[in-house]
DNA sequence: CTGAAAGCGCTTACAG
DNA sequence: CTGAAAGCGCTTACAG
């Protein structure tokens, strides 16, 4: 396309060294001496010597990249927003390896066939996935992809695949012990398709917090959302019409927690007046919505730069000991879309009224 | 790394032809016979052949991929709410020509140096720059890295270079007009900051709106808040405690927006009952802010769509005639941030109530 | 430790 | 229209 600068041969020749040698003392190979790799190097600076990677590439089979498969199943809106900040951490870390990443969405995948067409032809190193269903036909071709691959939320049993992802129950737990703290004691789900582990880890969560304070667990309270706002305010307004409503929901995802706002609204009944939500992922809508959402966060940001880590170690066969799962933490962000149920403010309210006018 | 398939060499041997003869066959030449093409395809078919990307590239120079540069300035977090949907038009139209994306970020650009190096390194075939600033002490490098670029939103002077943005001095007189027509006369502007292109294009069409309207454009109610939600609010803070404040204030970006429904929400200000407030973007949090934002929608996906169709047409030499901005369709997107001033509600409600009962 | 040589899988003049 | 050959810019056995 263009002058494309010194090539071997020339950093040789400056050097004073033959091409093999230059190669090897560029690569770190050992079997170099001390003066040859300085010159080298030197000439390499000097020269503003880059390998050509095509070049190397057709050699060694490698190509400094690793593929980043993006699936985002909900369309391209908000999912995103998930992504992206993964993506910056991905692209981050492997800056620092000055590895590079291309980008494969679902229309590529689709003109490509396969994974693994997609993965051989451009040479990826490793790849990570996002968006991944649990049921997607095409979950067998990961095991078999040939190079490392690492999913985010999604565990496999393969060898060749690792999973980042957070510990989801425990998230779930503690949201929901918040609410008990706060005095609810009918706590509805949220929760989104089954085609997510996290799906199941959090209701895992959500159940296990509640038998651990000796409420047990209401299949009537449970709902499926699909991970959407519609979803999320459809189930919602699904659990607030029920003649014995709970008085606080959990949602498994913002953007549902964002759709049972909705469904408040549209039955006239105030967050976190009447009801409480708390949501799940801390995205950036969640601080614009009104009232706030009290949410788990997810640190996406870390969560893409240990995928890349991850990636990074398994292309230089250094995974860590048998690790197949890396589970980063969670924490919960109180802001506004929680407070005690009504019952307990008025109980209080009464008991605060007593002293004074033997309240009504 | 894994087996690869059949090469050319296998191609030829299965179709009965030379190795030269299968390659031309391959890429559409002319001067091929139509047997030997049918056989050669035929075997192609058969055999799952595929080029392998980096043995042509290493001679073609090329590599069916363009670099995307992402140079999101405002932290990762919501700037790129609106990378992320221009990069599912880009990537959608690219796999429909069987490109794919190589995607560079800050950190990526600067272990490199430099675009160009980049670009060289990877071969990209065209790149396409998001969140690059006009005082960006790179530009100058745009103009010469040998391949085709297009901007977004940063139109600039080099034959190589096309912008793909939308008429944004329009898009701000309609908002504008939109506030006229409800009646507001003092309207206040939030601006992002001097370095993007649009800033001066939004501004402009505020102030010919208003002049149009016969209202003299006051430089006292015009405030700049660098795209940022903090910023947004800082100036509309400001904007809202002068003596004779705006009825109503038109940001130049929607993140600015809800910083200035904070503002007003500081100050105890309903909206849009004592200001109203308009958006630029459309972006996804527009819609949970309350009140909802109206707003400006912006057509990313068809802005991404339209940078890869460009950038192709680019690659192919096939540049439509020295057009080198391509200018999309806004719309504006009534919610419920906008209403009436006060002023006039009240008038209006005397002049309704007259008839009745002769009015306060 | 070093260099000459082969080869990675293609494309592209070049003869025929 | 077709094939033999050179070459893209590297890496990697292989002798020395």
């Amino acid at each position: 396309m263009t002058a494309v600068g010194p090539k071997l041969k020339d950093l040789a020749k400056a050097a004073g060294v033959s091409v093999s040698a230059a190669s090897r003392a560029l690569n770190g190979y050992p079997d170099v001496s001390d003066t040859t790799r300085k010159r080298v190097l030197a000439a390499a600076q000097r020269l503003g010597y880059r390998p050509d990677p095509a070049a190397r590439s057709l050699v060694t089979k490698k190509s400094q990249s690793i593929g980043v498969f993006v699936l985002s199943q909900a369309g391209p809106l908000f999912s995103h927003s998930f992504a992206a900040e993964v993506l910056d951490g991905i692209l981050d870390r492997l800056a620092e390896s000055e590895y590079d990443v291309v980008l494969f969405g679902r229309s590529r995948i689709e003109t490509a066939g396969s994974f693994r067409t997609l993965c051989a032809q451009r040479r990826v190193e490793a790849a990570v996935f996002m968006g991944l269903r649990s049921d997607d036909p095409r979950l067998e071709e990961l095991g078999e992809l040939g190079v490392p691959v690492v999913t985010l939320d999604v565990p496999l049993p393969w060898a060749n695949v690792m999973c980042v992802t957070c510990d989801n129950a425990q998230a779930a737990r503690r949201a929901i012990e918040h609410l008990l703290a706060l005095g609810h004691r009918r706590i509805g789900l949220v929760n989104g398709h089954e085609a997510a582990p996290v799906s199941t880890a959090r209701a895992a969560g959500y159940r296990e917090a509640l038998l651990a304070a000796g409420i047990p667990p209401d299949g009537t309270l449970e709902r499926t959302g699909d991970f959407t706002v519609d979803g999320g305010r459809l189930a919602a307004l699904d659990l607030l019409r029920l003649a014995d409503p709970p008085t606080a929901i959990f949602c498994a995802s913002d953007l549902m927690a964002l759709g049972a706002l909705r469904a408040a609204e549209d039955l006239g009944l105030s967050v976190p007046g009447d009801v409480s939500v708390v949501g799940f992922d801390d995205i950036p809508a969640a601080v614009e919505s009104r009232p706030p959402l009290t949410t788990v966060h997810q640190p996406r940001y870390a969560m893409g730069r240990a995928a890349a880590e991850a990636v990074l170690q398994a292309t230089r066969g250094l995974r860590e000991q048998n690790r197949s799962e890396i589970v980063l933490e969670t924490y919960l962000v109180r802001r506004d879309s929680t407070a005690k149920p009504r019952a307990k403010r008025d109980e209080q309210a009464r008991s605060a009224a007593r002293p004074r006018s033997g309240g009504a």
